[in-house]
DNA sequence: AAATATTACAACCGCGCGCCC
DNA sequence: CGGGCGCGCGGTTGTAATATT
């Protein structure tokens, strides 16, 4: 069956909105809703289609639509969302408050697929790269190394933090940082000291980008059983990936966290952390009490 | 200053899904 | 159970604004 175009009509118009038009849209949706985008138009005096009416409204006209200049903030919440949910722009909008799915979509093709694009060197050339300018090597390392940063629905923005590199902090150096008591939540670094066991940690993550970690290609995660407590943002991500074939290894009840984030590590960004690197993380996790039980491999 | 190229973003189009009859 | 309908999604296009030559 072949489907009847949406505005065949004739007389419909297409184009460009005018203020008029958007009144008489805002005006009407504000006073009976919009229940049936079908019959809209006709009912509130428009010569358009349901469809370019639902559209002018959920992009444009929507009270609770942020306007303005994506934050970089914003925008690496978007590549991180992006590599974790691929072109599922609804799906990332849903994440960024205010946003729209359709200008996620505009500033992902027009700003951050280049930029993508000219951080993603050759792995001979990634170090010097990552050395140019501070604000792009935090693109970069984030980009390379980190699961995806949660939204502010998650984590509290902490003023000053955000130009601090959340480094892929090694073992070596970040376990004098932590506490091994399980019973301490000082076991999970704060907002207060990550920022500097992130920075002191920097030169030598930078050193051992490439053959301490690797990408999230080699994942691993699980589907967690008991959801208390966790971060709601990963935990909507592990349903909606449902994680076909990629919880093998790790015994049902367990969620990964990542100790510097105190948020469940997204399973399918999450940096294996290679050999004995392993081995501490999942000993930190479990004495923290992120995990119940140690995973087999 | 004019022509051309590039960028930004609003809007359109077609498809798939779910609901209802 | 299959078809029609409405809606939402993602890809693409059109065009205005801006930058470059």
């Amino acid at each position: 069956m072949v489907r009847a175009p949406c505005c065949e009509k004739m007389g419909l118009k297409k184009g460009p909105w005018t203020p008029e038009e958007d009144h008489v849209l805002v005006a009407y949706i504000q006073k009976y809703g919009h229940g049936n985008w079908r019959a809209l138009p006709k009912q509130a005096g428009l010569l358009r289609c349901g469809k370019s009416c639902r559209l002018r409204w959920t992009n444009y006209l929507r009270p609770d639509i942020k306007r303005g200049n994506f934050t970089r903030e914003e925008e690496d919440t978007i590549i991180q969302l992006h590599e974790m949910l691929g072109n599922r722009w609804s799906a990332i909008a849903a994440r960024l408050p205010g946003r729209t799915d359709n200008e996620i979509k505009n500033v992902w093709h027009t700003h951050l697929k280049k930029r993508l694009k000219q951080n993603t060197a050759p792995p001979n050339q990634a170090t010097s790269t990552i050395t140019q300018v501070a604000d792009d090597k935090a693109v970069q390392v984030r980009q390379v190394t980190k699961p995806p940063q949660v939204t502010e629905s998650c984590v509290p923005t902490t003023a000053g933090f955000e130009n601090s590199i959340p480094s892929p902090v090694s073992p070596q150096q970040s376990s004098c940082n932590f506490s091994s008591s399980s019973t301490e939540s000082s076991s999970i670094l704060t907002y207060e000291n990550r920022a500097a066991v992130a920075s002191a940690a920097e030169d030598e993550c930078m050193d051992s980008l490439e053959s301490n970690w690797t990408q999230a290609s080699n994942t691993i995660g699980f589907w967690p059983e008991n959801l208390s407590g966790m971060d709601e943002f990963w935990l909507e991500a592990l349903k909606e990936e449902k994680l076909d074939g990629q919880e093998e290894g790790f015994p049902a009840g367990s969620v990964m966290m990542d100790p510097t984030y105190q948020a469940p590590l997204s399973p399918l960004t999450f940096p294996v952390y290679q050999d004995d690197n392993m081995d501490f993380w999942l000993n930190v996790l479990m004495e923290a009490g992120q995990m119940q039980s140690m995973p087999e491999f």
